[in-house]
DNA sequence: GCATAGACTGACTGTACGTTCATTTGACTG
DNA sequence: CAGTCAAATGAACGTACAGTCAGTCTATGC
């Protein structure tokens, strides 16, 4: 590798950097090129040498982090531990790798969905909706679990899960990562759910 | 209500309706003023009378449409059934109140989170990433399966779905609807997730 | 049928921000 | 040390868009 190349390298990695944590400072919608340029501590046109357009510097600003962090999850795997270990290490190496790029993960998450600062009127009007949907949800779990119809789980947790993997199988749709129509995943969701958390799973 | 007050309440409802059409056809990025506008055949002066700025617009738009969907849910409850069979029916029904809120959905869930159109070079690139990502879990879970560790299950559904329960740990978190650490979660997400596809639930 | 209020309009303004490019800097060469 | 050239700079430009407001339209009351 070239000189030039290594600087260049060095280069973009320093502004890919820089846009991340501006991205996580300001949101999505808060980037400007500006900022960037200010936070890698270059001037606004050298963004330009590297990247033709803010869509790109961000784009690729973002993928490279998942990229990342999708490495260090693959690093982390053991396959000669048993299976159901191996899963347990799965998900707990996922977990500590998403609490480190917490305020990256952030803007992808929530920060950009809607552009809401939690502690606002707004927000607070929308998280009044939400947990109020999320508080019947779990009310409904509450008294399956009054009837011993499922077993002893943190109903507020539980709804919350629920919604993740229902928002999820329609977010799945959307991204084309399964073509059959959503209900099909109605019944595998009814499964998965119900039978982790239901008083007697053995058929 | 006076006249001028139903006057005032249609206005605000056609806006906000199409205030969420634009979001859903162009996205939060491309949703303008002058677009909600042309949309609800208005002029973009007149938007001004109901709404002080495009943010309470778009805020009002968006909390309008949750809280819609949530009462659907609500009326959707028949609390005399069975408790199980009660929790069904939720599940079954808000699949089927999200499907009818696809596209509104689709700016909440993917559209603008990266405001990258699926089928684009970043798109591609970003779905990559991900993909391969899923790829990899699935194969572990695969190797439960053919060590007969979990039961059978479609390890790219199940995959898919620990994801949506490990990124929405972290959006509970974010959304300050649990303040305990992220790590306390990680023991619940694995019992709830391998009691669930586990072979041998009982304890 | 005229007068008045206030709902509505859309051309206009100000600005924030993405992108450009003429100029400067500084590292390397002979 | 002078000459060369790519890298870097930041002032300037153009545009898109949120927000304004002087003027028009329409309904209601007299």
């Amino acid at each position: 590798m070239t000189k030039e190349e290594v600087i260049k390298e060095y280069r973009v990695r320093e502004i890919l950097d820089a846009a991340r944590r501006v991205m996580a400072r300001y949101g999505m919608q808060g980037t400007t090129v500006d900022r960037v340029a200010e936070e890698a501590k270059v001037a606004k046109g050298t963004i330009y040498l590297y990247f033709d357009t803010k869509d790109e510097l961000v784009n690729a600003a973002v993928i490279e982090g998942l990229r990342e962090m999708a490495a260090e999850v693959l690093a982390s795997d053991d396959p000669s531990k048993p299976p159901l270990e191996r899963i347990r290490r799965l998900i707990l190496a996922q977990f500590r790798i998403q609490s480190s790029n917490q305020d990256f993960l952030k803007t992808l998450i929530i920060g950009n969905s809607l552009d809401i600062e939690l502690e606002s009127q707004p927000g607070r009007e929308f998280m009044r909706v939400y947990a109020g949907h999320l508080d019947f949800v779990a009310s409904v779990l509450q008294d399956a679990i009054d009837h011993g119809a499922i077993r002893r789980i943190d109903p507020q947790f539980a709804a919350f899960m629920l919604g993740e993997m229902l928002t999820g199988s329609l977010r799945r749709r959307l991204l084309k990562l399964a073509s059959s129509p959503l209900e099909s995943d109605a019944e595998a969701v009814v499964e998965l759910f119900l039978k982790g958390i239901a008083t007697i799973p053995c058929d």
